[in-house]
DNA sequence: GGCGTTGTTGTGCAAGTGTATAAATAGTCT
DNA sequence: AGACTATTTATACACTTGCACAACAACGCC
């Protein structure tokens, strides 16, 4: 009579279930924490048996590193497009930059949830520290580069001491806002967080304003 | 022959037998993460057996709900501790507190691993998103009564909004710093960041170089 | 010293965990 | 259409998890 009934599934391509997989990690990992992440789970998300991981997967760290690798290249990424507006000044550059990480999509509540996750295993495993070091580093860069653009326009010559204080600062005043909308975003007006932000990083930077 | 051998123990005091489990929690969600911190880590971290647990808190959730309060607890009590310099200038009591939020023991990595791992459930935690709000509004407070004392003494009128938006400012500095320190310690020169701190804040407040 | 209270241990259990592996089927090639 | 291959399912397994409960023993009291 019945017959076995197996479930009907369709062959994606490889990176397409990858990347389905991926996604599914990180929604997992956003709205139950890693401790709920369960193969099962992730697998459920992605619309396909547990068992399919490990046919992409080595095993379940390895899944949860690429995804957080892909977490934070997201997040990079979109930070770091708001600084390719070749035309402008830098002044405007850096406000843009500023304004940019200080709304959606960047200020996003499963962003930060998924980044504080997944940082908060730093200390236990040094591959998530260097990673973590790399990604910080290098928007740290980037930051000081506008900056010695925008003081450069201003006719002013900062040292190298003096242009990585500001960057260690510039970075701290994105970082602290960040979370603070991250984390209470109903607290703030549309846009507010962004005014505060340029208001002191201008401050920071001796700016006269406009 | 040998006798059933069961294990020796001592009896301790109800409050220092709960403190020790909310310590060995800390601990080894600190150590390990969320996720391999069970009850019988705990237990064994603790010195006693995985049943004793559930003679002091109801369930697992509750001890870890717990553990962060008292987490919390230490860290607000530490950091509002460095203004009760009850005799000195307002502004020095600002760049003391400053200071002692910029070392150690407040820049510490296994402190940062706790907070991060715990709110990276406030998403889907509400009684967690709530306990950190009301943290950070009392901090923020803190911060903004004496940015008042401070312009007061420069003999300046802010309005409240113009209060508010130099605590948020102030507030994000102070976090963004305490994360870089935490996350990477040692690129920083002792002292480095409360300088950076202090500069930071003063162009916040627009107060002149001492 | 003996006794009762209760903090503490040890064992058991059902549910859930990651992983291994065999069986089935979707898509491709001829 | 039929065979081949590799993606996908399904089941099994050893182990861990949080929790329940009964037995035990440390400590205070008489």
């Amino acid at each position: 009579m019945n017959a076995p009934s197996r479930r009907k599934f369709r062959r994606e391509g490889e990176e397409r279930r990858r990347q389905d997989l991926i996604d599914a990690t990180l929604d997992s990992v956003a709205e139950h924490g890693l401790e709920r992440a369960t193969v099962r789970t992730i697998a459920l998300r992605a619309g396909v048996t547990a068992g399919l991981i490990r046919h992409y997967f080595p095993g379940k760290e390895d899944l949860l590193r690429e995804a957080y690798a892909a977490l934070m290249g997201r997040m990079t990424e979109q930070a770091k497009a708001a600084l390719l507006m070749e035309d402008a000044s830098p002044r405007r550059r850096l406000a843009a930059f500023i304004t940019a990480n200080l709304n959606a999509p960047i200020i996003d509540q499963r962003v930060f949830s998924l980044w504080a996750t997944f940082i908060g295993r730093a200390g236990a495993d040094p591959t998530l520290a260097r990673a973590h070091r790399e990604g910080y580093l290098g928007f740290r860069n980037e930051v000081e580069a506008v900056v010695a653009e925008v003081l450069a326009a201003e006719r002013r010559k900062p040292d190298a001491s003096e242009l990585r204080h500001h960057a260690i600062a510039i970075n701290a005043i994105i970082d602290g806002l960040w979370i603070e909308g991250c984390l209470a975003g109903e607290m703030f007006s549309p846009g507010e967080l962004a005014a505060i932000g340029i208001k002191a990083i201008e401050a920071e930077l001796g700016l006269a304003p406009e």
